[in-house]
DNA sequence: TGTACATCAGTGAACGCGCGTTCACTGATGTAC
DNA sequence: TGTACATCAGTGAACGCGCGTTCACTGATGTAC
């Protein structure tokens, strides 16, 4: 299917378009318009407006997948006696987010609001997809976080583990109108990258403090108020 | 406006709708259809769509302000010196939110997904109406989060307060989704006040970790890493 | 007390519009004999 | 080498549908005299 030119070109279009307005706010014929293609490629090539919407997922999350995989052996062999601090692993899935995006797509910030919309726009058939077709795949961080913080129970990692997503994607996905904030209020704009630089002690820090009220608390987590 | 009992059944059901499907995809026959009403109703008593999503926000965060800034008050007196712990401060916005959201309108996680949906969904009229209308409102609570963490940066807090709202906004949103996956992952459901007590000591991790990675490295963010 | 008029909440039906999708078609390239 | 057919990317125009909005209208209640 990529082999196109065609095809790509819908794709760029259909990517950039979505992470500015939404799935359902982009028409087709906006997304055929940028692209300088017929309206009818669209379904000629995906052959649905949902199946286009999976293809843009796929063509980042597919190399992601396997590079991040890649990635991980690194730390599989010095576990156990030696874990990697939260922050090596959170460089190494944002560097190598930040790399993949760069190279098959249309970079970092216009993935991850993409992901945030997957979250958050009731594209119920995108959400199963990404589940059924990139779920195995992300076990194995799943298995790094647990020794990087074994003091916490699977649910509570399971937790955990959302909340950093969600700052990472939250802030991802509402970069433009929050850096414009930033310079409407302080007269200071962030580039991207110092955004994330500031975000991931924050994101250390959630874990730690999550790490430290499982160790103090144990079930009773009124007592870290 | 809010006088009428017809007004009052079509916010009702276009809170409910616009939580469960955002705002671009759910219809004003749908919202008229749920609310047993007619459907030129809401262009009788709101004007538009738009002015109907207006009025859903409006109806949360007129009476969550004025709440949160008296319950904000306790605190100005003993400040300075003693200056509030980060977790007090959760507590008191996270309960009052309860609160009143409890009281006017479908609960908590239904304010939280339409918060979340403001952000992402491109609503440039909403976002408009929200930095209108509640902007000044707020400005005491960034206030009181200086006297938290007095070693960050005006900008440095202002992104980690947004980190805290994305994270917050994101959990809540997808806490449907979020429970389920818990529930499929590790047989065991995770009640919405659990999940409030678990995200406590993740943000407040998070902001000391960003004030420790201010306190160590003074611009040379690296140094933490 | 009765009549005429104004106001207002709510209605039913229709409006035009943009949407995703479909379909018959074209023209270029490859393949079989 | 030439002819007939198949495959395939791409096209142009139309399809039906659901959308937000509009408009003339109804019926109940309030107000002036």
């Amino acid at each position: 299917m990529a082999q196109s030119a065609t095809v790509e070109r819908i794709l760029d279009a259909a990517e950039m378009l979505f992470a500015e307005k939404g799935f359902s706010e982009t028409s087709l014929r906006a997304i055929t318009g940028k692209a300088g293609v017929n309206l009818a490629a669209v379904n000629y090539h995906f052959g649905s407006k949902k199946a286009l919407i999976q293809a843009v997922f796929a063509r980042y999350l597919t190399p992601f997948a396997v590079k991040l995989n890649e990635e991980l052996e690194k730390y599989q062999g010095t576990s156990a006696e030696e874990p990697p601090t939260i922050e090596m692993m959170l460089k190494t899935v944002s560097y190598t987010m930040a790399d993949i995006a760069n190279e098959y797509g249309n970079g970092p910030s216009v993935f991850m609001r993409l992901l945030g919309l997957s979250y958050l726009e009731s594209q119920g058939h995108l959400r199963k997809f990404l589940v059924d077709k990139y779920g195995q795949s992300f076990k194995r961080v799943e298995a790094l976080l647990r020794q990087v913080n074994p003091e916490l129970s699977d649910v509570d990692r399971f937790w955990n583990w959302h909340f950093m997503l969600g700052t990472t994607v939250f802030t991802m996905a509402g970069m433009n109108p929050l850096r414009q904030m930033s310079e409407h209020s302080y007269d200071q704009d962030t580039p991207v990258d110092e955004v994330v630089k500031k975000l991931i002690p924050f994101l250390a820090g959630g874990l730690r403090g999550a790490s430290d009220a499982a160790k103090a608390g144990l079930s009773e987590t009124e007592s870290v108020v």
